[in-house]
DNA sequence: CTATATGCAAATAGTTTGCCTGTTA
DNA sequence: TAACAGGCAAACTATTTGCATATAG
């Protein structure tokens, strides 16, 4: 039931639904970003949409990202003095960096916590996206979230 | 009362309990940082040192900066690809990057919201530090906070 | 005196830009 | 067919590295 060409009709829907053209590299670029739940720089989405589109390149790769991050349907994740990643969890949830290993977890937030942390803000102040992020370390035996 | 001498025998005591050598440079460094509480990039900082200090190389300055955010003397703001900004502010506090002028403002988080914060971690991990950013518009009248 | 930090210049890596061609509505 | 998106290569910018010299404890 779920055929190419489904998967194809749903993708572009979803660009539609954000007033994008859907074009293939975009959606192929969003079907790869959403097919696996980890945190890919642009490099490596590059790598994996080359696989089923060979022809893409990556300043490409790099527009749709930005198109893709613009209509939030997909979240950029920013590290320290390292390339962006990408995150296809579009859940409210912060983000744990693993200081030792590099990876990067999803951690759910719970709706009143979302809530508290809008009301933190001055009046004026109005915020269209929240970005948490802890760092630290991560039990080695342990496999919450993804990386 | 803060005389220079005296300026510098506090930067150096605060090198000295972080265990790194109280170097001219690291000084400096830290001492432009603190003297303004603004959100400033590795080059903005380096133009301010290069007034007191005009052989300090960049490189000494990424290092120093290197350092002091390892020492937790000061904190480090990663923005969507853009340089790392720098910030003397010391309080737990998240930040709000004003989308339209680019400025970053410091705002303030009650204690009971870090404390929640970290309650929202699953056991096994050990955040050493979190990282809170929001993203929007800023009432252009108000001045809350610095940039 | 020894480990560590600095300065410089060159290298790297991530991202952006310009320009021309191709494609979508 | 007009506006917009893609491909390519070159440019740019932030940051890092290697190595010789200087400095702190």
């Amino acid at each position: 039931m779920s055929s190419a060409k489904q998967n194809h009709a749903i993708l572009s829907e979803r660009l539609k639904s954000c007033d994008v053209r859907p074009t293939p590299q975009r959606e192929v670029v969003l079907k790869v970003i959403l097919g696996k739940r980890d945190h890919p720089t642009a490099d490596e989405i590059f790598a994996r949409v080359k696989s089923s589109m060979p022809t893409i390149s990556l300043a490409t790769v790099y527009n749709c990202l930005d198109t893709l991050v613009q209509c939030g349907l997909i979240r950029q994740v920013n590290l320290e003095r390292a390339p962006t990643r990408y995150c296809p969890n579009l859940d409210q949830h912060a983000h744990f960096h693993d200081e030792a290993t590099g990876e990067i977890h999803d951690v759910h937030l719970p709706e009143d916590l979302m809530i508290r942390l809008k009301e933190v803000l001055p009046a004026g102040f109005d915020a269209r996206s929240i970005d948490l992020t802890f760092r630290g370390k991560a039990a080695p035996t342990l496999t919450h979230g993804t990386n």
